[in-house]
RNA sequence: GCCGGAGUGGCGAAACUGGUAGACGCGCCAGACUCAAAAUCUGGUGGUGGCAACACCGUGUCGGUUCGAGUCCGACCUCCGGCACCA
């Protein structure tokens, strides 16, 4: 054994052993129980960053914690190949989108190989190849039959200089990004998938997974946003125009409506609009701007009135009707009846055009309200008023009767709505799985059979970014339609990526499957733990859940959910670095290109671009991300430290669900920590194989050592149970502080205690550390393979204390501290709290008007 | 705007079920070793007052519950994530 560290060699020959014992090749067995650890896969970007080793090493420490539990251990890894930034390089270096993703898979895996992860890579897979594309082609084929996939119009981003579709991060503040043209909304035929469909399923199944964090539960639940209400009918007063059906979880409040309010592609506003100019102006203002929930949110709350009334149908008052930009064409009926008085946003729209505001809910307790002041929206504890025959009616009350009223009269019926809406899974974009259809004159698009599948996406094309190749590519376009013959065109749309991302799980556990998976699956399946950043907590992960439970329908997998348990890392965090250009717009500096001058005569730090020594504009905290160029490389910390140092730093700066800012100055304490480590180990090479079944004899220290060894780790597994891994490295430093400070002297007795707490200490650290770990564990000579060797178990005898601090506080401030025998009763911890010298001199003449005892813990007396 | 989080020393953080706030580490200060420096090792380190024992203050802000609150409840402020075509 060398005298000091050095960690890429011990690296280099640790993954070279890996690589020979095909350490983490995995296969279905029945004789151990199996873990699916599962994270997330990467967008091959070009460079591994700080959130990916994160992430994956959240996975490995998992990983290896479970193997040495006695699990078989699967943790697979592949690259979600598809996306926008391909096309994006493509432009910027004319180089084909599959040269670039493959070039940048290639170098990225190198990186993965170098921070030590334990992935089987006999099951890598790679989104954008046919042999994995191919079955969500065959599958989105058979949704198709099964009518859960359909073709609507629906609007995108329309860049008319361009002549291409742009994706809401292309647009910004409302011009194309290249161009820079006003983007225009158009409306084209889409495919969609009824996710809808399922929305009731998977937001009751939410319930049952106990696993995930309530956080993403409750963003799912409200993404969903299921709503009982009453759909109902208000005539309008003009002869030839159908009544106006609303959605209204409020029942309770209609004799409040004051005024109506429709989209502007209500069939109503059209029709008005055919003949007023100033309406048709007004509608045509609102189609420009916003396709985006955050910009529709925030734009400003605008509308007209159409110059019909309405007739409420309870008490048959006439009410106008407005068209309103704020309503949504999409959500309920696309009308709305406005109750100013119990609504935020009808409030404020009623004080903008001063629309009446009439009170319909009062508070059952002695509240004040006025509602011409401020909306009152209480559904609790009230009681209506002003409502003909059902005033003095609760919330429940009045819907009951309200709904059931417009039941029998034929206006109206109960009805469920959703906020989630149908995934819309075309992208007109090349880089993509294409949608396999062809579009036939005589038969309309037909789902392209099984035998002529795959739609092979051809690779090599000249990419201008202007338009996808596909639509110029003639051989590829024109086909025959596989029903009549007829000569025909294919569909030119891809996927969303989303898809490919909704079942890489499952094709993981049946590598090189002739179908789109087979039994291994359910061996595998339901993946024990998935690992991945927060922001993917609504999208990804609900239509991950989706996906399962398609493929649960059609009879490939045979759980309910994709997985059991979900840990969703925070963000790393970076400063961001850019300059604003008036004619490229905003460009993005790498940090490495950064320095830091210090003015003269101040303390402040300016950021300026080593290129030209200028200037350049700081964000705050931000997320690292391609599009900001913030990524922190990890290979040059490697290169400094070694992969078992940044693993170690990663686990150790906080907690795996927060967010970490990222400051590589602290790193430096980590590896420390290692040499430390590699030190002790090398002082006590020789150390003995002796082992003691009895430790009760030994002398005082050692007990205390053994004391301290044990109780560290009693933490330590806490923490890698609840994985909270920065408390398990907290813990393995104090172990190894405990360690250093005792002296054997000449004991043999010391000898077997240090070379037990070593042997532990290795161990737990193994998972984080593994390449050093391995090393000390073969140079301290033992055979057993490290990464199966058990996972330690806390001996429960060296954990007796014959002593135990009691804290003695005074009117709950702490006053001092008692040393006691532990497991006294209350009584005699009564006794001997009171008789102490400190605590009487506390206590004086007061007399004692409460004693609260907690056990070996504390003693409260109230004065 | 809506939904979901977070806020504790100079910094990253810890604190089990409401029971000694600040474990562990970074940084800083002092000392040892050295011709010197680096590295390493030892000790100290929330703030204020005090020679000291010690006292008071202290977990974003304000208020509440409790013998006792970082932890529970209410209101607010700031920051982060998501908002359906970034992944």
């Amino acid at each position: 054994m060398q005298a000091s560290y050095y960690p890429s060699e011990v690296e280099e020959q640790v993954q070279a052993y890996w690589e020979k014992h095909l350490s983490f090749q995995v296969t279905e067995r029945l004789d151990k129980e199996k873990f699916y650890c599962l994270s997330m896969l990467p967008y091959p970007s070009g460079h591994l960053h700080m959130g990916h080793v994160r992430n994956y090493t959240i996975g490995d420490v998992m990983s290896r914690y479970e193997r040495m539990r006695g699990r078989n251990v699967m943790q697979p890894m592949g690259w979600d190949a598809f996306g926008l930034p391909a096309e994006n390089a493509a432009i910027q270096r004319e180089v084909p989108p599959a040269k670039w993703t493959y070039q940048n898979i290639e170098h990225m895996k190198h990186q993965l190989k170098r921070m030590g992860f334990g992935f089987d890579w006999s099951r890598e897979l790679t989104t954008c190849k046919p042999e994995y594309y191919r079955w969500e082609q065959w599958f989105f084929t058979k949704l198709v039959e099964k009518g859960l996939a359909y073709r609507r119009n629906a609007i995108v981003n329309w860049d008319p200089v361009d002549q291409t579709v742009l994706a809401n991060e292309q647009v910004i503040d409302g011009k194309g990004w290249r161009s820079g043209a006003i983007v225009e909304k158009r409306e084209i035929p889409q495919w969609f998938i009824r996710i809808t469909s399922y929305a009731d399923e998977l937001l009751d199944e939410l319930d049952s997974l106990e696993g995930w964090p309530d956080s993403v539960k409750t963003m799912q639940r409200n993404w969903i946003g299921r709503s009982e209400g009453l759909e109902i009918e208000f005539k309008i007063d003009k002869e030839c125009q159908a009544p106006l059906r609303v959605f209204t979880t409020r029942p309770d409040t209609i004799y409040g409506a004051t005024f109506m309010a429709v989209s502007i592609d209500h069939p109503l506003t059209q029709s008005v609009a055919s003949q007023n100019p100033d309406v048709s102006d007004f509608v045509s203002s609102c189609r420009r701007g916003a396709v985006s929930e955050v910009e529709f949110e925030a734009m400003e709350k605008r509308g007209m009135s159409l110059d019909v009334n309405a007739i409420n149908p309870l008490s048959g008052e006439k009410i106008p009707v407005w068209v309103a930009n704020f309503v949504l064409t999409g959500y309920g009926t696309g009308a709305i009846m406005a109750v100013p008085a119990h609504d935020t946003r009808d409030h404020e729209f009623a004080l903008r055009y001063r629309l009446p505001i009439r009170q319909v809910i009062s508070p059952l307790t002695d509240e004040e309200v006025d509602v011409q002041i401020q909306p009152w929206v209480a559904k609790e504890n009230t009681v209506t008023v002003n409502s003909g025959d059902f005033s003095g009616l609760s919330y429940h009350m009045a819907f009951e009767k309200i709904a059931t009223f417009a039941e029998q009269h034929g206006i109206g019926e109960r009805k469920i709505n959703y906020r989630l809406r149908d995934w819309g899974v075309s992208r007109q974009r090349y880089w993509g799985c294409p949608i396999p259809i062809i579009h036939c004159s005589v038969c309309g698009p037909v789902p392209i059979p099984e035998d002529h599948l795959p739609v092979l996406l051809p690779e090599d094309v000249t990419f201008m970014g202007v338009q996808s190749p596909l639509r110029e590519l003639d051989d590829w376009l024109n086909v025959n339609c596989p029903k009549c013959g007829k000569s025909s065109v294919r569909e030119t749309d891809t996927f969303d990526t989303f898809v490919e991302s909704s079942w890489y799980y499952a094709r993981y556990c049946t590598p090189n499957a002739p179908s789109m998976l087979d039994d291994r699956a359910d061996y595998w399946l339901p993946v024990d733990h998935y690992i991945g950043g927060i922001e993917h907590a609504v999208l990804h992960l609900l239509y991950f859940r989706f996906w399962h439970k398609l493929m649960r329908d059609i009879g490939l997998v045979s759980s309910d959910e994709p997985t059991t348990k979900l840990l969703c890392q925070g963000m790393v965090l970076a400063k961001a670095y850019y300059r604003d250009n008036d004619e490229s717009g905003r460009i993005w500096i790498r940090p490495e290109e950064v320095d830091f001058h210090t003015h003269e005569g101040t303390t402040d730090k300016v950021p300026v671009w080593k290129v030209d020594g200028q200037v350049v504009d700081e964000t705050g905290w931000t997320t690292m991300s391609k599009s900001k160029n913030n990524g922190v490389d990890p290979h040059d910390l490697i290169d400094r430290y070694g992969a078992d140092t940044v693993r170690l730093f990663t686990m150790f700066a906080s907690p795996p669900d927060q967010s970490l800012e990222w400051n590589d100055d602290a790193v430096a304490g980590s590896h420390r920590f290692l040499r430390r480590l590699w030190a002790i180990v090398y002082r006590h090479e020789d150390i003995s194989t002796v082992k003691l079944e009895n430790f009760s004899t030994v002398d005082q220290t050692t007990r205390t050592l053994r004391r301290d060894v044990h109780t560290i780790l009693q933490r330590i597994h806490r923490g890698m149970e609840r994985q909270q891994y920065n408390t398990v490295v907290a813990g393995c430093m104090e172990m190894m502080n405990s360690l250093d400070r005792f002296d054997i002297g000449d004991s043999m007795e010391r000898k077997v205690a240090l070379t037990e707490g070593i042997d532990i200490l290795i161990r737990v650290l193994s998972p984080i550390t593994p390449h050093i770990c391995h090393v000390l564990w073969q140079a301290l000579g033992k055979n057993e393979e490290l990464l199966d060797s058990p996972w330690p178990v806390v001996d429960p005898l060296a954990l007796i204390r014959d002593k135990i601090q009691l804290v003695v506080q005074i009117n709950g401030k702490r006053r001092t501290q008692i040393d006691v025998t532990p497991g006294l009763e209350d009584q005699e911890i009564r006794a001997v709290v009171l008789s102490d010298p400190t605590v009487s001199q506390y206590i004086g003449d007061a007399t004692v008007k409460k004693v609260v005892v907690v056990p070996d813990r504390l003693v409260n007396l109230v004065i």
